[in-house]
RNA sequence: CGAGUCGGCAGGGCGGUCGCGGCGGGUGAGAACUCGUCGAGGAAAGUCCGGACUCCGAAGGGCAGGGUGGUUGCUAACGGCAACCCGGGGCGACCCGCGGGACAGUGCCACAGAAAGCAAACCGCCUGACAGCUCCGUUGGUGCCUCCGGCACCGGCGGGCGCGGCCAGGUAAGGGUGAAACGGUGGUGUAAGAGACCACCAGCACCCCGGGUGACCGGGGUGGCUAGGUAAACCCCACCCGGAGCAAGGUCAAGAGGGAGUCCUCCGGGACUCCUGCGCAGGCGAUCGAGGGCUGCCCGCCCGAGCCUGCGGGUAGGCCGCUAGAGCCUGCCGGCGACGGCAGGCCCAGAUGGAUGACCGCCCCCCGGCCGCGAGGCCGGGGACAGGAUCCGGCUUACAUGCCGGCUCGUCCG
RNA sequence: UCCGCCGUGGUGUAAAGGCAGCACCUCAGAUUUUGGUUCUGAUGGUCCAGGUUCGAUCCCUGGCGGCGGAG
């Protein structure tokens, strides 16, 4: 099992996107981590929402069949869709780079 | 119209594209798809009270502990609510109050002040005694002079609206202080004074009459003239309180270890089914009774063969409880009101890695800027507090903005 | 769901109804060629609101925040 941590904390809301290698199936899994240090229930309970619709329009990018973990930061209480989906963006994208590197140097 | 006070309501709307959870129907072997329908709040919050419900043996007595604290009601119950009483604030509508007891006892009241709680007495005031000083009168002696007489010094006696000292007694009117000082004001009275006595006022205790269910209110009389505050200090009195909590509780399955059976086998073992419900070590104990039953202690009663500690291992699931209820709406009736009764209608979230959302457009409200004489237009920003997790009744706290109503005070007009 | 504890200068802590202290930190001055050390001095606080009391950090009520525990 691989575990990659994209280490870098980007901009805005969403900081870091952890995804684990499982051998399961071909759905990617995703979870969410909002802390109470992101406001009270509405607000993290809004935050889990724009994140839960940001990423499924981005699922089609993601491998089958890996689990990922997106933490949500204190600023993502204020940050808007757009801004939270740009993070996700970059995050995913260092992630793809990583995870070409591992491929490339180590046994699957 | 302005100021104020009390109460109630709402808590953005419409549309489009994707999307979520429950229930019901359909298709499908299933995953899933589709149609219909329902899908957060006034506080869902804080978890401060009270109940329902479930289990603990339906739970004994005493002590301890906790809670409440005007009265009468309402309620399933409450520390909640209503009306009223009392005290305080406000011109008023109205608001605020943990609002029993300080002759059951104990404690505390810093600093200041004579004294801080039970009666005393520092200063002061008054009387008397003693000795002294001073002044006046009188008298004796000595000395001086202008030798009638006067003056000075020393002594005796008597006296003073005299002075200070000391002692004894009377007194509490007055005294800087302090949050609070032993009733207040005026008078009589006295050596000085004092409820010692008198009038009025305030306040206390008891009795009587009247009103009220009651808290209490109004009136009258008697007494003694006065009794400080603090119980959100200990405490006393009255009333209430068994404990735990939906991770309550029930049920099904799985599991490690062990036993039995069947099958396979390369003879090491492995697979499946059924039963039990793990292993090791130490300690205590089985009527001489461990341990437990109501949390703290004692007593009483009862259950009782396992219990405790350490180490290691297994499980980390499903279902029920689980949403029809002190329920909601409308109307009528009773009650000042909280609330209750009757009739009709309605079904209104049940998630569990936890659904009710995301994006966009238009409208609405507020703020700012620009243009325009103006009606208005354009641009930008903002639209609260906050989300169920067993359910219900309250309390408390948070809350942009808007709407409605009752009442009070002031100003103007009629 | 239930239970408990705590909140005092920037930090760590005392005060047990009666003048809010102590240490470190910060700042200023002195000493030193400069810095450090040392000495002297100063600033700064009872989580918030209300109540009881003559008087509250302390007692009571309600909030806010933090920490911890049980199943």
């Amino acid at each position: 099992m691989h575990a990659i941590t994209a280490e870098e904390v980007a901009g805005f809301g969403v900081p870091k996107v952890d995804p684990v290698m499982t051998d399961a199936g071909a759905v990617p899994r995703v979870g969410f981590v909002v802390s109470k240090a992101v406001g009270n229930s509405v607000v993290r309970h809004r935050v889990a929402r724009r994140l839960r619709h940001v990423v499924r329009d981005r699922l089609g990018t993601v491998r089958p069949g890996c689990t990922l973990v997106v933490r949500a930061l204190p600023s993502a209480a204020s940050a808007a869709s757009a801004e939270l989906g740009g993070d996700i963006d970059s995050a995913l994208r260092r992630l793809r780079l990583s995870r070409d590197h591992s491929e490339t140097g180590g046994a699957q």
